[in-house]
This record gives C-alpha cells, structure tokens and sequence, in this order.
DNA sequence: CTGTTAGCGCCTTCAG
DNA sequence: CTGAAGGCGCTAACAG
C-alpha cells in the first residue's frame, strides 16, 4: 500500500510552490512559468507518479468531467452508442457513467436529475427516450440548465437537441441501390408490432419509399406484416407473397427480420436469393449476418456515429463552446453495408 | 438555474447544525439524533430538494462509489455483464464508469490503475482478461491494493479472484438433458479457430464430454471442425457429417454458430431437426435464436450473473467486508435454455 | 445528545 | 514570477 501523492509532495521534490504545480497541470493562461521550472514539476510528476485527486479538482471547479448515457441496458444497439460515446468523451478527457432505463425504483429518471444536483454528471446523452409524458421532466432539465443531448428521440422538439438518422435518405439510397443494381422496382415490406401503429422512423420510411417511386415513375407496392406472426403463419404469409410479386424481384424491408423472413421463405420455395430475389433490410442486421446465408445487404442505423456526435455535443455544451439555448437537430447518414442478398453491378 | 443547495441550508432550515445533518444522512453508528430532529432534518432535505455534493463527500471519505466495468465495447456480451454489474451496484448505491479495453494510446490498460489513484473509482470489475503478458500489472495491483474481481478470466489464479462458468458442469447438464429427452449418445461437435488452439473453457468441456460418456458407458464421438471455412465449405462438411453420423442422432456443439451450420445443413438435407437430429449448444445463443427456425437448445452462459456476483464481490472488498487476500474463484452454473431445436419428453 | 472545529486536496486570488 | 491564504462542501473527532 502506496500512500497518496499529492501536489505538495510534487512541490516539495521540484522545489517549487504549490500553486506552480498546479499552473504547470492546468496550464492556466495569464501565469508564466519558467521553463526550468516547468521541467522539474514534470519530471516530479512523472517520478512520484503524481495523479490529481479527481475529486479535490471536481469539488473545486464544479465539474465531475463525467456524462451519463442513459438507455436501455437490455437494447444490444445501446452498446453501439455507447462505444461511440465513449470515443468521443475519451478524446476530451471525460468519462462515461452507465445509468440504465429501467424500472425499478432505485432507478427512476429522477434518479438521472439527482446525478447531475450531486455532481456526480456533467451532463446526460439518452437512447432512451423517456416517456411522452415527460414533458414535465424536460421542464426541470431545461430549469436546472442540465446539458442533455438524446439520440434518435424527439425530431423537432423545441426543448431538447437530438441527433438522429435521416430516416428519408436512408431509404431513397436503399433504393437507389437497388434500382441501380438489380434494375427492378421495388416492393416495400413493412413490418410492425400488433395494432398497426408505426413509429416516426416509419413513417418517414414508408413515405419516403412512395414518393421514390412516384419520382421514377413506378407503382408503389407494398407489403404490411405483424412480426407477431408464429414461424408457422409467417412461412405462408411470406411465400404467398412471393408467389403474387412474381419472379425476379426486388424487395425492401424496414426492418431486418422482415428480410430474414422473406429470404428463409424464398429459400424454402428453391428461390435462390441474391439472384432471382433481392433482399435488402432498411435497418440494422449487424449483429446476426455472419449467422445468415445469405448475408442481407442493408442500410446500417449509425448507432456508434450517433453516439459520438452526441457525446461531441454534450461536451460543447458543458464546455460552453456552444449556447444551451441551441436545440438544432442534427442529421446523420445512414451506412450502406453491402452484403449477398442483392446483386451487384460490378462497376 | 438555480443556486446549489447545501447542508448548510437544510441545517439552517432545520434548526440544527451541519453535523446533525451529516449525521442522519449517513446514519453515523453511535451518534443519537433525537426523533424530532430527525424529523425535521429530513423534511429540509425533501422540500429543498437537497442532494449531497458527491465530490465532497468523495474527497472526505476517499471513495467514490464508482466502479469501473472495463472490457470490450464491441462484445454484445460485455453488454450482459454491464446489466449484471449495474444491478448489483445500483444495490449498494455504487455506479457504473465504462472503461472499453482498447489499443488506443489514451486508454490503456494503465489509464485504469491511474483512474484509481485519482480515486475516480474503487475497484475494477474486468471482463477482458489483461494479455497474458500483465502479470507485471497484475503486480501493480496489488501493490496498491486495488480491490479487482475479473470476469471469465485467470481460473486458479493466485492474486486475481475470478468468477467463471462450471463449464465442465455445464457440458454434463446438457448431456444430461439431451440424453434423458432423446435418449441418444451425442456427438460433440468442436468448433476452433485457424490453428487449433483450444481456449480453457473448451478444453474444459471436452474433458467433460469425454469423461461423461464414459461413465455412461459410451464410446465419445467428436467433430472438430474450423469456424475459419467458407460457407459452401462448411455446408459440405457438415452434410457429410450427418450422413457419416447416421439418423436419428444427437449433437451437441461447444459454440452455438456449431448448431446453426449443423441446423443448417440437415435442413438443406431434408432432415427435420428436433426430429430425427437434435442439435443442442454449450454457449450462448440468446441474442440470435429468434432469427433462427428452428432455434437452438443450448446451455448459456450467465453473463449476467457473472456480472452481478463480480460486483458484489467487489463491493466487499471495497467495504472491507472480505479481506483482500481472500483472492478464491467463484463458480457459476450454466443457464438451460430449452428451445426447439432438441425434441423434449412431456414429464 | 449537540455544537464547534479541523482538515480532505485542489485551485485561485492576492500580496510580495 | 513566486509564496501565502482562503475556501469549495462535507465528515469525523472532540469538546461542551
């Protein structure tokens, strides 16, 4: 057991003041500091391994130089946001707090605002969106001034900046894509959850997909499916349809299980896919193509970009290199990710 | 905005002193506090909504009440682990910092022993194991008395505590299981990478397999094949596998992506798997098993649990209520997921 | 049982 | 350019 450095034993071997070391650390402007001087504090620093007391500096400057990432713990794309974050906090010497969404009492959003009145945050990037009804919550971020940044939540909300995938892009150049490989409209499989009830993210999909076609003159088909069909139900559903788009086709889908399941169907009727059937998804197959054959092409949501710029934001805000009262939305590409369910045009 | 309270304010508003106001806070053992004042104490913190400066009371104590999760950021199991950890923390009122294990030169592994000596944190809960090489790092935590617990990592190691899977536990239950349903002798099918270097836990679970057929008087059969082979390769492979095989049979697989190309390729064959083959895996399979038709049998890996026992444990060295040298392994059992790739016995 | 006091380690004046 | 001093908000030890 080492005792503690401080910077009065840096001090001390460098034979200088106190308030040197601490000029030579923070590289306070307006204070010269001999370069002779300068020197010794480092190496003494370096031969004591002298670290600062993270928490006399936070207690002293009111900054904890942590942010929370608020999310969904069990989300697997969370991780993606998170190693974003990350990048972009590390290069700024700040540090990521984990505070999941959750249920539990311990762990209410509040819990999130108590953080922040601790001193324990500097600020808070969520995934998670918290409820509609917390617009009252909103209310008491923007009171305590709380710098707060949300990803893929609340497109054009005057209280709170986002950064988002531009939903509309990502689908007009799946199409292009498409278009421009295989040649073939389109059909547009839309999958949802029980009562049809898209969210926005949708919608700006399907409206995106219609007026594509509308501009190349093509008629829009599309296709509605509940992903709460048993394997069963769905295995006819989707060689039905099959069977009604005619063969060769093209098909996009919003969300990647759709085009896991039209692949499998296809493969069931002896279609082969990536040759008489293209498959492409409008959303993250990431995690599971290397289990799929064939691998589904797909528009990747930018889950560790959007962190990062998240993050990047949050710390201008805390930082003051950009006003509070600024809650511009910012837009970000979708990746295209190539894979072998489309063919392509060898250019 | 508005101005920080401290429990200056809430002493003021109680009619006591500060300490008083310390001291029901934290419930200092031998000090009386009579109920009234109690009383009052506590109503100032509610209507002042008053939240302890967490930077100060770190400074005072020397904690911080943070733990470092440090691992992977791009292993969708790293993801379980945090949920574990998170749970267990949140318990003792401890918090989560995110410390990804990376090349990058500013986050080395000796960027966590500085967060530590700049007691930004307690303790590490590591589920990426430090190169073999680290055993010089391994020393400077112990020089420090760094409380450490790692996950999956160093069994039987004398200055590292771990929490590990049974994984030869585990490869008896599933046999178990697959026999008492199918009442089969299974094949175990080992998958491995480029030059066949098996892992700890895999070599674990062969000794397992080939120990449990024995007893049970049965002559082992294993496949090892590499995870390395191109698609079609491994699609002839395995087909070759089953017919050499013969049906009905029973395989068990020491990685789930084993089950999905065995799985795979009978369907490709016509054999209906959970019928006449019954496929069952040693690992994880959760986060893809609803892409898969059928889905696979396996025994998990409790990550999560991991997660949380490894915080835990870490909590009681940093609380002092197990001794630092107590450096044992802990145990965890494989979690049975029965899914429908294995044909079961209604009981 | 209560109130006072002395730091924790750092940063930031302010005089020298 | 340097040294001394004050205080951030809290806890713990010590008197009353």
């Amino acid at each position: 057991m080492t005792k503690r450095v401080t910077s009065f034993d840096v001090a001390k071997l460098a034979g200088v003041s106190r308030s040197v070391v601490s000029a030579v650390l923070n590289g306070t402007p307006g204070i010269g500091v001999s370069e002779e001087k300068r020197e010794a504090v480092l190496k003494a620093i370096q031969e004591l391994n002298y670290q600062v007391d993270a928490q006399a500096r936070g207690m002293k400057t009111g900054r904890s130089h942590c942010i929370a990432a608020y999310g969904n713990v069990s989300n697997p794309m969370f991780l993606q946001v998170l190693e974003g974050m990350q990048g972009a906090c590390a290069a700024h010497g700040y540090h990521v707090l984990l505070y999941p969404s959750s249920k539990e009492p311990q762990h209410t959003i509040d819990g999130l605002l108590d953080l922040y009145l601790q001193r324990r945050i500097d600020g808070i990037v969520a995934l998670d969106r918290p409820h509609q009804a917390n617009e009252a919550w909103i209310r008491q971020l923007v009171k305590h001034r709380l710098p707060y940044v949300s990803v893929e939540g609340y497109p054009h909300h005057e209280e709170v900046p986002s950064v988002l995938m531009d939903y509309q892009e990502s689908i007009r150049r799946a199409l292009d894509f498409l278009w421009g490989n295989v040649g073939l409209p389109p059909v547009y499989v839309e999958m949802h959850h029980g009562a049809h009830t898209l969210g926005w993210g949708d919608q700006q999909r399907r409206e995106a997909y219609e007026l594509w076609m509308k501009e190349h003159g093509l008629q829009p088909r599309i296709a509605a499916a509940s992903a709460d069909l048993s394997w069963e139900e769905g295995a006819e559903h989707w060689k039905r349809c099959i069977q009604e788009w005619g063969l060769p086709t093209a098909v996009l889908t919003n969300w990647s299980r759709g085009a896991v399941y039209v692949s499998r169907a296809a493969q069931m009727m002896g279609v082969p896919v990536g040759e008489q059937l293209h498959v492409m998804a409008a959303d993250n197959t990431k995690r599971i193509h290397e289990y799929l054959y064939p691998s589904i092409t797909s528009m990747e949501v930018p889950y560790r970009e959007m962190g990062s710029a998240a993050a990047e934001r949050l710390v201008e805000y805390i930082e003051g290199r950009r006003p509070y009262e600024d809650k511009s939305t910012q837009w970000l590409p979708a990746i295209l990710a190539v894979r072998q369910s489309v063919a392509t045009v060898s250019s």
